[in-house]
DNA sequence: TCTGGGGTCCTATAGCCT
DNA sequence: TCTGAGGCTATAGGACCC
C-alpha cells in the first residue's frame, strides 16, 4: 500500500490560544514570550501574523521585538493553558488515525495510508473538527513521507492545505530555501552557503561523498536523500523520555557562590519531583552554567545505583557545581537528569 | 540591550577491555 | 611482550527542533 503521511501544523499557536481569551487584542500585534515584559530577559515564542510583519519571530529577544514593535501586546508564556488545547487537539486527531506522533506541543503527524476518504476531504475534515473543537486554525501537509508531509504543511500558511507527491520535488522543493530542510539550522546554513548552496536543488546536486566529508556520515546521508525528497523514517507513536531538565537565566548575572548553590537546591527539587511524577529513577547527573559572555559548560557525575532521593541528587549536582571555576560572572543555571530507568523496570 | 526553556541526537575523545 | 584493531562507556560540546 502506497504510504500516505499527514503533517499538523497550528498557526502561532501560543498567540493563537492567547487570542481565544483576549478576544479584545485580535487584529493587534501579539506577542508569546518570557514573562510577557519586554524589559526582562526572554525571547518570543510564539509571534501572531500582525507581529510577524513587524519582523518578529520566534527566538527573537523580547527586548528587540519591542523596539520593533513597542505598541504589540506581550504576554506571557501559559504553558499549561496550551498543553490543555494541544490535548484536545491530539485526542480528536485520534479519531482521523490511531496512528500518529507527537511532534512538540503542537504539530503532529499522522500515518493516513489506511484511510478510505480521499486526502484532500480528510484534511479539511480535520481543520474544521480543530476550528470547531478549539476555535484554532491550523495548516496541514499531506505527502508519502514525513519530510515532504513537514515542507508541505509550511508552504501555505496560515490555514492552509498542500499535497505534494514524490513528482513534484523538482518543481516545488528545489526552489525552496535549504533553511527550510529539517536539520538545517543556522550553523548547516552557513557551511552550506560556503558550499554555494542556497537552494534544496542546489544541496540535490552536491555529491554523498561531499556531503559527508564536510557533515558527517549521519547527517551527510541525510542531507543527501533529504535533498531528494527521500525519506523512509517511521513514524514514533510512543517514546520514553531520556532525560529530564531544570534550568534558569538570571535577571541579572551573578557570581555569589552561595546563591548558585541555593538556586541550583531548587532547581533539584522541582526537576527530581517530576523525576518521581513520571515514576523514574535517573543515574547521571548533570550541571550547566552559562556565564556572562554565553560560554557554556556542563559538568556530570554518575550515580553508583539509579535513584530518585533529592538528597542524593542534590549532593551529586552540588559536587558537580562545585568543579566550575567562578571567575566571571553567570547568567544560567541548570541541572539535567539522564539514563532514567522506569520505576517498574526495576529489578 | 542582545541571545528562554525543554528536549533529542550526533561527534569527538579518553580510558578500559579483549 | 608488543602493537593494533575494535567495542564499550562516560564525558563534553555542538547543532538542532518546538
Amino acid at each position: 500500500m502506497k504510504r500516505l503521511i499527514l503533517h499538523l501544523d497550528m498557526d502561532a499557536f501560543f498567540a493563537a490560544v492567547e487570542l481565544l481569551r483576549h478576544p479584545e487584542l485580535r487584529g493587534r500585534p501579539v506577542i508569546v514570550g518570557g514573562r510577557g515584559d519586554p524589559m526582562q530577559r526572554g525571547v518570543v515564542s510564539t509571534a501572531s501574523y500582525e507581529a510577524r510583519k513587524f519582523g518578529i519571530h520566534s527566538a527573537m529577544p523580547l527586548r528587540t521585538a519591542f523596539h520593533l514593535c513597542p505598541q504589540a501586546a506581550f504576554l506571557p508564556v501559559d504553558i499549561r493553558t496550551y498543553e490543555k488545547e494541544s490535548k484536545k487537539i491530539k485526542t480528536l486527531l485520534k479519531e482521523f488515525s490511531p496512528r500518529i506522533e507527537n511532534v512538540g506541543i503542537d504539530e503532529a503527524f499522522l500515518d493516513i495510508s489506511s484511510c478510505r476518504q480521499p486526502p484532500e476531504d480528510l484534511a479539511r475534515a480535520i481543520k474544521a473538527r480543530v476550528l470547531e473543537e478549539t476555535g484554532l486554525t491550523c495548516s496541514i501537509g499531506i505527502a508519502p513521507n514525513k519530510l515532504l508531509a513537514k515542507l508541505a504543511s509550511d508552504m501555505d500558511k496560515p490555514d492552509g492545505l498542500t499535497i505534494l507527491d514524490a513528482q513534484d520535488v523538482p518543481t516545488r522543493i528545489w526552489p525552496l530555501d535549504v533553511r527550510k530542510l529539517w536539520g538545517v539550522g543556522p550553523r548547516r546554513e552557513e557551511r552550506l552557503r560556503a558550499l554555494d548552496v542556497a537552494t534544496i536543488g542546489d544541496l540535490a546536486s552536491l555529491p554523498l561523498a561531499t556531503l559527508v566529508a564536510r557533515f558527517g556520515r549521519a547527517h551527510g546521508a541525510w542531507l543527501h536523500r533529504a535533498a531528494r525528497g527521500i525519506d523512509s523514517s517511521p513514524l514514533v507513536t510512543h517514546r520514553e523520555p531520556k532525560s529530564l531538565s531544570r534550568e534558569t537565566t538570571f535577571q541579572r548575572d551573578i557570581k555569589n557562590p552561595a546563591l548558585l548553590a541555593e538556586v541550583l537546591t531548587g532547581l533539584v527539587r522541582d526537576v527530581v519531583a517530576r523525576l518521581q511524577k513520571q515514576g523514574y529513577h535517573c543515574r547521571t547527573v548533570t550541571v550547566k552554567l552559562r556565564y556572562a559572555d554565553f560560554e557554556t559548560h556542563q559538568h556530570a557525575a554518575t550515580l553508583e545505583r539509579t535513584s530518585a532521593d533529592p538528597e542524593t541528587i542534590r549532593r551529586t549536582a552540588r559536587r558537580c557545581l562545585a568543579r566550575f571555576p567562578l571567575k566571571k560572572r553567570v547568567r544560567l543555571i541548570g541541572v539535567r537528569l539522564s539514563g532514567l530507568t522506569k520505576l517498574s523496570d526495576l529489578p
